[in-house]
DNA sequence: AACAATCACTTGCAACTTGCAAGCAATTAA
DNA sequence: TTAATTGCTTGCAAGTTGCAAGTGATTGTT
């Protein structure tokens, strides 16, 4: 489920970036297909590790979220994170990445607490992975 | 990079499994065609994340090694496994996965003594992903 | 009320990637 | 000398992806 382009990708902007739309997640800048998109979102709610809620207020849109599942995902999407940055295949500054590997434990603590509030706010601002996380 | 189906399972063989030589990737179960699996071993040196090594007494044999680069996604791998396991997409006994989560720094030295040392025996006996990691 | 815009998708199709089976060169084993 | 082994490569059918252009159900604007 994991093993293509696109569906770690869209995890991680879930995680960290607070993306919740379609639409944002099509933005988002890596250009994937709407197609594709809607074909891994699909999937990733067929092995429960996305859902959707009804968004108050608008019947067109739709709220993506992890489950508790997909939240669990973090420590792999942090260590990734840590290890392109070392290797430099991401866009974030090396104290950032430094940050985040001494306080990893408060770091994937945030990132839950984030995820139960439903706190919208980027974790950190803004870093990216070059080709492929 | 690891946005693919078999990298990453090609790497946890040869961090986790001990394992070195195309015929061995081949029969690993996991049931990778030839031509893929030459692709990906070629695109893994392309980026650094494997190398190769002459096998002495055998001119026809090639070993794949992880570089330290490769060996550095250990905990990134480790995660996925305790994942996995934790969402019961593994063979791992539940056991051994509560070993492995509370004993993650010294599972990751280990790992990275085994990858320093060549030491081929596997790191736990064997388990298997069914999906993907 | 009428019309335009937005949102989350579908559809059609060409281009690329994968998987399967067979084959091959260079050794090494019998 | 012949057979087997190792690490690939090749050809081709089948499957997947990406692009562009819709579509239907709202919601916003005049």
């Amino acid at each position: 489920m994991l093993g293509d382009r696109w569906s770690l990708l869209i995890i991680r902007d879930l995680m960290v970036r607070g993306y919740r739309t379609f639409k944002e997640f099509q933005q988002a800048g890596e250009g994937i297909a709407t197609n594709i998109l809607a074909d891994r979102l699909q999937k990733l709610i067929n092995v429960d590790i996305i859902s959707t809620e009804q968004v108050p207020g608008d019947r067109r849109s739709i709220h993506y979220r992890l489950t508790e599942k997909g939240i669990d995902l973090a420590p792999v999407l942090l260590d990734l994170l840590i290890w392109g940055a070392r290797h430099e295949e991401t866009s974030a500054p090396g104290a950032v990445i430094n940050q985040l590997e001494a306080n990893r434990e408060s770091v994937l603590a945030e990132t839950r607490r984030r995820w139960k509030d439903r706190d919208l706010t980027p974790l950190i601002p803004k870093f990216q992975k070059e080709n492929e996380l």
